[in-house]
DNA sequence: TTCAAGTGCAATTAAGTAGTTGCATGATAG
DNA sequence: CTATCATGCAACTACTTAATTGCACTTGAA
């Protein structure tokens, strides 16, 4: 893992994270663990360790005030992560419109006259 | 897991397998597990396992002919995966939008007035 | 037909992860 | 000051996953 895009794919791939992560972004002034968890099935523990994995991926901030931790969502690693993907997707999209268009000639290695079976 | 986004996040969450889908990406007409295997660092056996993960995420296609399967790259899921974050990350946007707006009057249930500390 | 290439299956191992529980620490309202 | 509330830390369990290895099956070419 250890660069940008995994962790923030591997946070969003836990539908309780996606979860807090789309609470969070219903709530500009941010959610404590401790509130989170009153609305969740699981240990206010297991969401504590969820909150500090969106954190890690910067999906999530958080931030102290006096005795509680109010984690607020970030939208930029969300916005990266889309931009990874669509960026892709359509490369691919024009490469296949180039390849309809009959652009074959500049196409790959494999020969196409020499087949292999 | 088992819903479309989980999977799909899974799968790019593993910086092998996104390595996969780009070559994938870049070869229209397909690759063997064998010939990704070649490239890789990992044994052929690990390669299928991330391609039938890639598969099962509609990521990819795979395709028999003869004695060899094709995977083919497959970016509908890719495009899903980016508009479920750019949504998101639009309507916090918006939302941070309107909050700076002044429209704080029927924000939420916190009452300004009473802040407890 | 024979054999090598490509694939598929199964068992195993090592490491990572979600979740729990119990207790310690720190901050604030009375 | 003290009781309380929210958070932090640590140990432990159950489950998942990446990867390996060995072997069986299938297909095409000579």
């Amino acid at each position: 893992m250890s660069d940008d895009v995994s962790v923030v794919f591997a946070a969003l791939s836990d539908p309780t994270r996606r979860s807090l992560f789309e609470q969070l972004l219903e709530q500009p002034q941010g959610r404590t663990a401790t509130e989170l968890a009153d609305n969740a099935s699981v240990s206010r523990q297991a969401i504590v360790k969820h909150l500090q994995l969106l954190a890690n991926a910067d999906l999530a901030v958080a931030v102290r005030d006096g005795r509680e931790v109010r984690y607020r969502a970030s939208t930029d690693a969300a916005q990266h992560a889309s931009a990874w993907l669509s960026v892709r997707a359509s490369a691919w999209d024009r490469r296949l419109a180039a390849l309809e268009k009959g652009v074959r000639g500049a196409q790959n290695s494999r020969t196409p006259t020499s087949h292999r079976r």
